[in-house]
DNA sequence: TTTTTGCATATTGTTTACAATCTACAAACA
DNA sequence: TGTTTGTAGATTGTAAACAATATGCAAAAA
């Protein structure tokens, strides 16, 4: 069969078959400019500036907007326009505290669930933590606490559980960005943490996985907190 | 002051001053249906037939089609259209396992911050439930399980908690819906959990609390299958 | 008969135009 | 000087027109 006729990949003579409409494109660029603080919170989104800017019509933006709104990224107001979502120092703790279920959860699924290979990303990304946090890279660093946490939400093998922790990761990402500089001094503390997070999944011990996500995620609180609030000596 | 000039309530002369715009009508009204199942699931929604019945155009229908997609209430397929979301039986196994989790932290923090007059209301829709059974309304016990978590999801007192918890149910309600007949004969055993749910609470008791919320949802997952697949005996 | 092809129709995707509302600033008034 | 009111411009809300895609059915081919 390797000499079948085989046809040329053509260079889509026609047209691309867009996989993903204009509204999908829109809310995909959207989300990313503002989770990676593209786009800082507070901002007010301009329907025709933004339709300019991505070359499409302002309906396909407003639609994304709605999506948007949804998942708690952006703020709309009626006849006043969308802002993205600022989030206040009481709701970032609640944002924790869920987190913190979520997180227990999937370390509970996870120890039950993980496979090997996964183990080996997660010591993986470790590893790379340890390299980078001598070097003062916080923005590094939190990329790659990012990818260690989606990872494991991944590895509990639970759809509707992924979807839930992301929706709050996303949400607090918004005020955590902010704040990102005041956790260098942190990095090493919490990448322990890791570690003996990734032990017990390993050990398949699922209460003490749980017990201790659910404890780092609620140490990272208490951490932030602490490094904004200083003057509470 | 009794007597100062007192503007008639003039019958709203120029227009009532919409408070909300058509989208968030639309969005309401199609999420209300669908999660009474008077739209049941599966069902396609098309554009013009739902714009002429809420006497709107196509622009606000497609807005709240999008959001309730985000919401994970209908399905939207690029070109075909969107359909009420179906939920599959692994897929509610994975938001019981959701749903608990959320439901022990509300346990938790409800012990903690409830009011007294809320522990009253606990109290006052058990006894509804406990007149309702005999007379085999499983419809309106249903109503009265969704007001009793609810109320208790607001005394936890954490509103990302809330809407986290909100999203799960009304998807889980999607699956819901469709068995509420089989379970009619648990009743009398899910009104005595919630019982001692209310008891753990009122003890201010939050581990007792969460755990008897976490293990009530997952005694609901298990009954429900139970009911479902008569024939694993 | 069964399958395939082509067209008419219906539905969705997108853009454009228009209406309603808000915002900012200046003029009039106290 | 400070407040109010009116108007112009900008922005959002909604509707309607147009384009692209999918669907169903009938005719043609096997």
């Amino acid at each position: 069969m390797h000499n079948a006729l085989k046809k040329k990949p053509v260079a889509h003579a026609i047209e691309p078959l867009r996989q993903h409409s204009l509204v999908t494109l829109a809310q995909n660029e959207l989300e990313r400019r503002i989770i990676s603080d593209e786009i800082p919170a507070g901002t007010k989104l301009n329907e025709a500036d933004i339709a300019a800017a991505l070359g499409v019509s302002r309906g396909p933006v407003r639609e994304a907007f709605r999506a948007l709104g949804q998942a708690g990224l952006v703020r709309v107001e009626k006849n006043r326009g969308v802002f993205v979502r600022e989030v206040s120092l009481t709701e970032a703790s609640e944002f924790y505290e869920v987190r913190a279920a979520l997180e227990g959860l999937i370390g509970k699924l996870a120890a039950q669930r993980i496979q090997a290979a996964e183990i080996a990303q997660l010591r993986s990304i470790i590893k790379k933590m340890h390299a980078g946090s001598r070097s003062r890279k916080a923005d590094a660093y939190f990329a790659l606490n990012v990818e260690f946490h989606d990872l494991l939400a991944r590895a509990a093998r639970n759809e509707v559980l992924l979807a839930s922790y992301r929706n709050v990761v996303n949400q607090l990402d918004l005020y955590r960005r902010a704040t990102i500089s005041h956790s260098a001094s942190n990095i090493p503390l919490s990448t322990k943490e890791h570690e003996a997070i990734v032990d017990a999944i390993e050990a398949g011990d699922h209460a003490l996985a749980e017990k201790r996500l659910t404890a780092h995620v609620l140490a990272s609180r208490t951490r932030l907190q602490e490094a904004l609030a200083p003057a509470k000596k």
